[in-house]
DNA sequence: GACCCTCCCCTTAGGGGAGGGTC
DNA sequence: GACCCTCCCCTTAGGGGAGGGTC
């Protein structure tokens, strides 16, 4: 009898698990030692409890807690098993869902950077094929381009508020659009129409408001600071004009990039402004 | 200038944040109220900090943990982002990998249980066409038909010790078999061949010592506990004699399922003996 | 009265000691 | 001399108090 007793360290070398994890084990009651010395404290195994420990093993790669093992164990119910297993399906199916827009976020940040890195300097104009986008927002509640300095932040929380009602994952990693109607643009009437966020897929449920931004050429200019809006919105009016563009649609304020940890100052931004244009031919 | 400070509650509730979180973040140095109050202790944050938290709850959705936020907001420098970001990217692959691993071998256990419920009572003979499975193993270092009760378990732990060589993931969640040689099993000599997992698919790297089993129509024997084998691979021999089987390849002794937490006897599981057989037409 | 403060304890699954006995 | 014991502290990112001051 007693040869078959085994101590710790042997039982943890049999079954490659540490000696504090056999101790922990012992302490939870999910594996109590055959036999403890009551004068020394020592732990002894028998060699048949083995089977146990490598179910708990087994259980764990399954991705179970110990104190469900240890449920199980206590109950020796395989009904609970197949109960616990299906919530454990269930739970990843959810974490891989999660890892899936974590990864798409991580994705969204590392090109924004670089398209940060290779941002055309302040005051550059550009025309450019831009594809079709979403877009999911709400109306401006207030005019910012004329109230005070923090009427633009309370827009932009209202935003960010439904966007969490409507369970949109990585809310900071979509790049943030205000726009301005065509006609008020073009007759230089500056007044706020919508906020909201570019998603380039629509694969997240389809929330209802999701709207869409039609493909075309863009008449640009690329600014750092959100102070400079104003000034250079005008200035890219006037360039349509003496470029002979045709204003085909609504002023679009694109915020490039999520990331300004390099700068303190939150007004200072990677800004793209663009309208849609045609040609005469 | 004082009318911008704002309470901490009110900072937790314009962010979404709770107000331990504003603590630790404070505590941490991720974010220092602009102002405390060296009487009361009291923490007055600046509106414009909003965007710096905003950072760092951006910085979390990417999975970053604090202490990386942390670093990130010190140095101010996007390389260190880009770079942290690739190392996540690689992170979640490895998460995406593991989870799915998991995802399978809880597939595993819910149907072995499934099957464990649906299986036939001991002594059941069968005749099942089998498909074609892969067997990754290795030899039998001993005979454990001869000699003592605890050889079995040293040659399974030989095995799991390859199998963590090969990195084989999840490694109690697959089938294990035993096999004897055509010859000694149809001459009644009961040798221990090798002992191996079974796996259905080839898609873990392939470890190089990969064998197939082919598919065939299988002589088969169910029963419940592992000191009974010899006895039903007797039978299960008479059985294809009588029924005038050709026994067309290896024995193969498959434990059907690592689940025997209902019953402590190590030797209590569910097996299937099987043997490929043909007919003379 | 609602808000905020500083402790302090709690959560998972162990790992890594220190200081002291035991095979 | 190698092995084992019991504390005790440490890790993440906060949550939930108690007991006591503050807007």
């Amino acid at each position: 009898m007693k040869e078959d007793l085994i101590s710790i360290g042997k039982m943890a070398a049999l079954n490659r698990v540490s000696i504090p994890t056999l101790r922990l084990y012992d302490e939870k009651g999910l594996l109590k030692p055959r036999y403890t010395d009551e004068k020394t404290g020592y732990r002894y195994y028998d060699i048949n409890q083995n089977a146990r420990l490598e179910m708990i093993v087994y259980m764990k790669e399954l991705g179970m807690s110990l104190s469900q093992i240890s449920q199980v164990l206590r109950k020796e119910d395989i009904s609970l098993i197949e109960e616990l297993l299906s919530q454990k399906n269930e739970q990843i199916h959810r974490q891989m869902r999660q890892l899936k827009a974590q990864h798409d976020a991580v994705e969204r940040a590392i090109s924004s950077i670089e398209r940060y890195r290779k941002s055309p300097s302040r005051g550059t104009f550009s025309l450019e094929y831009i594809d079709r986008r979403f877009a999911w927002g709400i109306p401006c509640s207030c005019n910012f381009y004329q109230d005070d300095v923090h009427s633009y932040e309370r827009v932009l929380r209202e935003l960010r508020l439904k966007l969490e009602e409507e369970k949109f994952p990585q809310i900071h990693s979509y790049n943030i659009g205000t726009s301005i109607l065509r006609e008020n643009f073009r007759k230089g009437r500056f007044i706020a129409d919508r906020i909201f966020i570019f998603t380039s897929t629509r694969d997240q449920g389809d929330p209802s408001g999701l709207q869409t931004v039609e493909s075309g050429m863009y008449a640009c200019v690329y600014l750092d600071n959100y102070d400079d809006e104003v000034h250079f919105a005008r200035l890219l009016q006037k360039h349509c004009q003496e470029m002979e563009y045709h204003v085909a649609g609504d002023y679009i304020c694109e915020v490039m990039t999520g990331f300004n940890v390099f700068d303190n100052d939150p007004r200072r931004m990677f800004l793209r402004l663009q309208v849609p244009v045609t040609f005469q031919k």
